[in-house]
DNA sequence: TCCTACATTGGACAATGTCTAAGTCAAGAA
DNA sequence: TTCTTGACTTAGACATTGTCCAATGTAGGA
């Protein structure tokens, strides 16, 4: 997660401890917090950080491409730093846990042109809903 | 719409003049309110009809299947009661509309064996965002 | 080391949704 | 038709998630 600090400071980003410790939270694979989530890990290693920091820094980070935002339920969004592989989401219906998942083909082309009503389409989010293996074996 | 009145009146739904008013409020194609605009909308009707209502409504509508829930964007979800015909949507990033689309091929396939972790998959969502003709004419 | 523009803070506020207690009424029973 | 009853509605308090602002702090260049 060092490339991304180096990354945001090349790009004019302050380098301050708050966002270091918001970057630190989201480093790793399938990770997929909640702005409150995200708040209260980084309030484990820097106590006094706002909730309003964690929302800018979370939006800054989001705009610069660097974490992409996640709802898949119309609660909380979810940040999601695998920002530079393509992929689409797997989301349990019972206990929420997502995964990412990678699809045959481009979703982008299975919307037909008449289909497309003249808008510029540029984008595409695919969502699974299902039961996870562990929600199976826990409610049977 | 008196179709589906009398099918939830099949399914011991006590039939009241608010159920009627929101139930009408959805009548229609390309529909997708939220709830407070089908709040505002069945008010025009029936001005005494109360928030919380029109939420216990729409909560029922979609748990008997007749309505679809849409959130597209992690504010307000939208209500879209075209839930008898397959179908997915194309929101403009601008403004917010949505459009009803139907794509080539089941997207469900598009996700192979070893990308499903064991869920048992059941449902899929699809949303492509773009700028309507609207927007980008009057942007450029 | 000093400056200053940018970042952070805490708390008020906004938007959306949920819950509850009390009153109301649809529709079957008599 | 009238009665009865449990389901429905209501108003408003409350919860969750997110945004905004004025005051204060500080990273990093000069």
């Amino acid at each position: 997660m060092s490339d991304l600090l180096e990354r945001l400071r090349g790009r004019g980003w302050r380098l301050t401890a708050q966002r270091r410790v918001v970057a630190e939270v989201l480093d790793g694979d399938h990770v997929h917090y909640t702005a409150d989530e995200v708040h209260a890990l980084a309030a484990g290693r820097l106590p006094e950080i706002s909730r309003a920091t964690v929302y800018n820094t979370l939006g800054e980070l989001v705009s610069l491409g660097e974490v992409i935002e996640v709802s898949t339920d119309g609660r909380a969004k979810r940040y999601d730093p695998n920002a530079h592989h393509d992929h689409q989401h797997l989301v349990c219906s019972q206990c929420g846990t997502i995964r990412d998942v990678h699809l045959h083909g481009d979703p982008l082309t299975a919307l037909p042109e008449p289909e497309r009503y003249g808008f510029q389409v540029s984008e595409v989010t695919v969502t699974y809903r299902g039961i996870c293996p562990n929600c199976r074996s826990t409610s049977s």
